[in-house]
DNA sequence: CCAGTCTACTTGACTAGACAAGTCTATGCA
DNA sequence: TGCATAGACTTGTCTAGTCAAGTAGACTGG
């Protein structure tokens, strides 16, 4: 396979000539095999590269080409396999990345006002469907809030929460009229894990209300189940007035 | 700060005693960090160990411990400052990601049948919104893909996509009853950016109908714009009936 | 013809140094 | 007192080499 054109071949210890950005060597060797990919130069599946190549092509150390190539590992642009090779990743195999934030956060970093009204803060006891995902037994104790989240007074998110006694014993205890669940449960135990599910739907005749919106109005519902270290922490449904949230992201290689 | 427990001070280059899986050193040393962050030892914004602290403690090369502390910082689990030193990331600012497959993908790693109608695929004239999405000018041409895909014989998504012909100018000789767009124009002009939003909503007439489902059944929309290397290639409104589909992913640090 | 072995090439991981650059503190001078 | 500077410490990046382990193809003996 023929060579994308190079970037100038000038070596030596990135020198810095006048206002030049100066760029890394690893940072020329990863953008280099960037730009092949991008151009197609290497079709998904195609054998790229080899490294000891690429340290003969730009002069480099053996480091500084490994580090390059493993970061387009991570980012899923290449695929490498020991005694074969360094592979263009089949790209329409790489998923996309949607992002979800701490609703609090993300209220007030649009510079608007976050309140909440708490509806239930209270000890149950887990029916099955909520011991079975939060590894407790049918019966056993759970917390439960029920709380409604406004952004500018006007309803935003309803956060129906069941939490793991064990993980965060003194969970009723806190305000949450002052501080989201997400933020108090972080700071109790550190997310390591977690899972989620997000679909269209209607809301419950009880959410309805709470959010003050019609019956029929589709509704963002965002189930969302967080385990620490094999032990599962809370689970959470949250239901969001479809005309009023969305979800947005970006997704970039 | 004291120092969680060590797991095992043996060194030498590791030896692999028996089946024991002897883990690579530089896993070792970020397994160590990684499970002070989860015990809290290291509470978010902790100073953590120096470089060389972790050098002389784990008696590997700073290179080593460099890659360790890396990952962990692409993970988001650390934050790194020159001059100042390692600190303990704060998780609640991190935000979570979700995960949105290639529909055929999807339906068919689910051992399901994947089929599409084409409704309509045609040049058109760009109007004010689709040609300032995809950097065009009003009343320039377009590409306008209307399909429908069905899993197992139900409408799974409606897919109106309108594509910039600059960027695929044989996008329309496609047969997208066998090969879907997305899968077309990864081969054309591989991935490079993309934004989505998702929301809850109500589908046209003409989507309901298409879907056949009812005028108030709520649906998942997903809003895709894609860029490769600045040029807009393509955007997408894919609508999905709210009972039959969801979005899943989870988030793992 | 087949099975085993050998070799060349590949990635995976590491070492022991080096220099650069950013941050903070303590020191000394005007 | 106020300011400049010199260290000490930190991360960022690189070099030139080493050994280990996985793969594929060629070569050889039965």
């Amino acid at each position: 396979m023929p060579d994308p054109a190079l970037p100038s071949l000038t070596r030596r210890p990135s020198v810095r000539v006048s206002g030049a950005p100066a760029q890394a060597p690893y940072a020329r060797v990863k953008d280099y095999l960037k730009q092949g990919l991008a151009t197609g130069h290497w079709p998904p599946g195609a054998l790229m590269p080899s490294e000891a190549e690429l340290v003969t092509r730009f002069g480099v150390s053996r480091m500084t080409v490994t580090r390059a190539l493993r970061e387009l590992q991570n980012e899923g642009l290449v695929t490498r396999v020991q005694g074969l090779g360094t592979y263009a990743a089949h790209l329409q195999q790489v998923a996309s990345t949607l992002t979800i934030r701490d609703l609090h956060e993300e209220i007030t970093a649009r510079g608007h006002r976050h309140h909440a009204e708490v509806h239930v803060a209270r000890e149950e006891a887990a029916v099955v469907s909520v011991a079975s995902q939060l590894g407790l037994e049918r019966g056993a104790p759970v917390f439960h809030t029920l709380i409604v989240h406004f952004e500018n007074g006007l309803a935003l998110q309803c956060e129906d929460r069941f939490v793991n006694p064990a993980c965060a014993p003194d969970y009723l205890q806190a305000d949450f009229t002052q501080t989201t669940p997400t933020h108090y449960l972080l700071q109790v135990a550190p997310l390591w894990e977690a899972q989620y599910s997000v679909e269209a739907g209607l809301p419950s005749a009880r959410e309805a209300r709470l959010l003050g919106i019609p019956a029929q109005e589709p509704c963002l519902i965002i189930v969302r189940r967080t385990v620490n270290r094999g032990v599962p922490i809370t689970v959470a449904r949250l239901v969001h007035p479809g005309s009023r949230y969305r979800v947005e992201g970006q997704f970039k290689p």
